[in-house]
DNA sequence: GACACGTATCGACGTTCGTCGATATATTGA
DNA sequence: TCAATATATCGACGAACGTCGATACGTGTC
C-alpha cells in the first residue's frame, strides 16, 4: 500500500546478512509480479520485441480479454518492471531492463557470475 | 498438477523467442515460490547459512506457527529451490544453490553479465 | 511397550488473486 | 460537436493462498 512504485530499490540479495520485515515484503512483491503465466507471457513479449509495444498487440496472443491484459499491465508497472507510454490513443509498454537485471541480481547468490 | 516436482528443468530465460503455455506456467510456478515474504526470508536464512537448517530453528524468527512454516518449506521443495534431509527426529533443510542460480539465469535477460 | 517430542497433514477461515462483462474516460477524425 | 475506437476502471464471481488449531505420524528414550 505504501512505496508499490517503486520497490527495486529496496529489496536486497537473497544472501545478504538479514532480511528486514519491509525488505522480504519488497522482495517478495517483485517475484510475485512474475508469479503468474499471463505476466511472464508478457515480459517475454517485451522482452523479445527490444522496442515498445502496443497493448492492442498483446490482447490477441494471449488469449485473454481486454480488461484482463490492462490489469496485468497496471500490476507490472506498479512492481517496476514495465514502463508506459502513451502515443496517441494507444498504450505502449516496453521492459525496464535495469529493473528486470535487480530482479536476476536478487536471485543471483554470491555474484558467481564474472 | 503434472511436474511440480521439477519446473526448474523446463522453464526458459524471459527473451527466449517464444515461451510455451507449459514454460510460461512452470517459469510463473518458480516466482510464484518466492513471490511470499515468510519463504523469501526463509530462502535468505538457507542463504546465508551456508549449510543445512534445522526447521526447530526457523520456527521462532519468523514468528510463524509450527504448522505454518512447514507449508512453505513443502512448496519451498516442490518447487525445487530447497531439499529436505531427515537427521533423527529433525528436519534439515538446505538450499539447491543450483536451482537458485538458475531463477537467476532467467530472469538475466542476454546474459549481460559476462 | 509406553512415553515425549519434532514434524507433517487435515480442516476451516478470511483474504487475495485472476478473470470477465459492463461502463467510464480519453483521443482521433469527420 | 459528434461518432468511433483504444484503454482503464468498476463490480462480481470462483479459485487459490496464507494462516492456525487439532491431530496424526515417526523417531528416540526410558
Amino acid at each position: 500500500m505504501s512505496s508499490l512504485a517503486e520497490p527495486i530499490t529496496c529489496c536486497a540479495p537473497l544472501d545478504q546478512a538479514v532480511l528486514s520485515a519491509e525488505e522480504a515484503e519488497a522482495t517478495a512483491e517483485l517475484f510475485k509480479a512474475l508469479g503468474d503465466p499471463a505476466r511472464v507471457r508478457i515480459v517475454n513479449c517485451l522482452a523479445t520485441a527490444g522496442e515498445p509495444v502496443c497493448i492492442c498487440d498483446l490482447n490477441g496472443p494471449l488469449g485473454l480479454a481486454q480488461p484482463t491484459v490492462s490489469h496485468h499491465m497496471k500490476k507490472l508497472v506498479d512492481a517496476g518492471l514495465v514502463e508506459r507510454e502513451q502515443r496517441g490513443k494507444w498504450a505502449y509498454f516496453s521492459l525496464k531492463r535495469d529493473a528486470v537485471a535487480t530482479l536476476a541480481a536478487v536471485a543471483d547468490l554470491k555474484g558467481v557470475c564474472c
